[in-house]
DNA sequence: GTCTATATGAGGATAGAC
DNA sequence: GTCTATCCTCATATAGAC
């Protein structure tokens, strides 16, 4: 009982407009239509009320099946999570390993082209976004590893980028471990407040960081 | 059973020197000791496991109670959220509202102050401020209201400091809402990294992000 | 592949002794 | 103010019919 007082209904997620995101595009073709409607009903609920608020029946319920029906697509309400930890830490990691982004160009146009691609990411896709950041705590120590390894593989193309700008001279002589951080910061944090129903679009707030990481790298 | 399988048990909460914070000084003085030793056993567990995943008995075996003992001191686990949301919140305002950082400094001055003084507090209190940002969700919705206005209210300041400076001249003509957000996402994110043992004591980092904030108002 | 029904057990909260 | 014992709800997951 107490548990649920603060709880929003199957309803609310649906009609909440804050919540626009029903992760388009985000799951793999191979998947069934239903499992995949099951992941982005997962998503908007780990979203508004954390993965252990969640239970089976409103995953289930905003796609109009049974809690049972669950269970012939994932094992459990965990993998459930685990694949969505996957999906978005994967296409976050191909945005910044992206050829778009030449391991040759200048360096400041390197970094540029990171930020703003990850930070674009994580404000289309901020629903999701938000549970790859929010729930790391509720997967098991194995599929956690798994994601760690993925974070770390993403946040390299950071420091790399970060580092030959300094090597080069193109930067300051930054501590670059530490500006690499609030870099990461300024991206992952706005899965905490933005709205894709606010002013900036997505690509805006992308050019946006990306000019304010240059500003943190100039002498 | 799948609720808890990535659970760590109380001594791991207890030994982990990464969660080294014991929130020192953080409760009022006219709660009774064992009241301020169950506060600060919860933070532990929330920072580590989350509100939901975290049990009474969890919260009452860190401290050698049961769990009935507990409803002596707090009328629900909520309500034990709750108190530990306020004394972080209220903190953290008290740090940017303090005559310390005078109305009357230079713009530039002024902003040092807030975001050190701000960033500092959240890195001492790293493991509090973590269950501060992560746990609102868990709240009724009267007492999230409540934590709204001071989080509202702790903002002011920021954006106060910014505007500031834009309109006298020291700052460049930045977007101030934007910068100011981003500003606020470099403090509040280090409660997902930052750990005492790290090389960088609070106050050391405080400065580090007050330097990085002015050079996002530069010209 | 979906349903209904249910096994199983965890967890918040309370009763009542001390 | 703390304990032991327990109530009662609810959630994950399964069984078995269709």
């Amino acid at each position: 009982m107490a548990r649920r007082q603060a709880r929003f209904t199957t309803q609310d997620l649906v009609d909440d407009p804050r919540l626009d995101d029903h992760s388009p595009g985000l799951w793999s073709e191979e998947l069934p239509e239903v499992a995949r409607r099951l992941l982005s009903s997962a998503v908007r609920c780990f979203a508004k009320n954390g993965y252990h608020a969640t239970t089976t029946r409103d995953i289930t319920a905003a796609v109009g099946l049974s809690p049972a029906a669950m269970y012939v697509h994932f094992p459990s309400k965990e993998l459930v999570l685990f694949e969505i930890m996957l999906a978005g830490h994967r296409r976050a990691l191909a945005c910044v390993s992206d050829p778009a982004v030449p391991e040759t160009a200048d360096a400041a146009d390197r970094l540029r082209a990171i930020v703003s691609r990850y930070t674009a990411w994580h404000a289309r896709h901020h629903v999701a976004a938000r549970v790859c950041q929010f729930e790391l705590a509720a997967l098991t120590a194995e599929h956690y590893a798994e994601i760690l390894d993925l974070r770390h593989r993403t946040n390299e193309f950071f420091r790399d980028a970060v580092t030959r700008g300094v090597a080069d001279g193109s930067f300051a002589d930054v501590d670059v471990k530490r500006v690499t951080r609030a870099m990461l910061s300024l991206s992952i944090d706005l899965v905490r407040w933005y709205r894709l129903d606010g002013s900036d679009p997505p690509e805006r707030l992308g050019q946006f960081y990306a000019d304010l990481a240059l500003k943190l790298v100039e002498g």
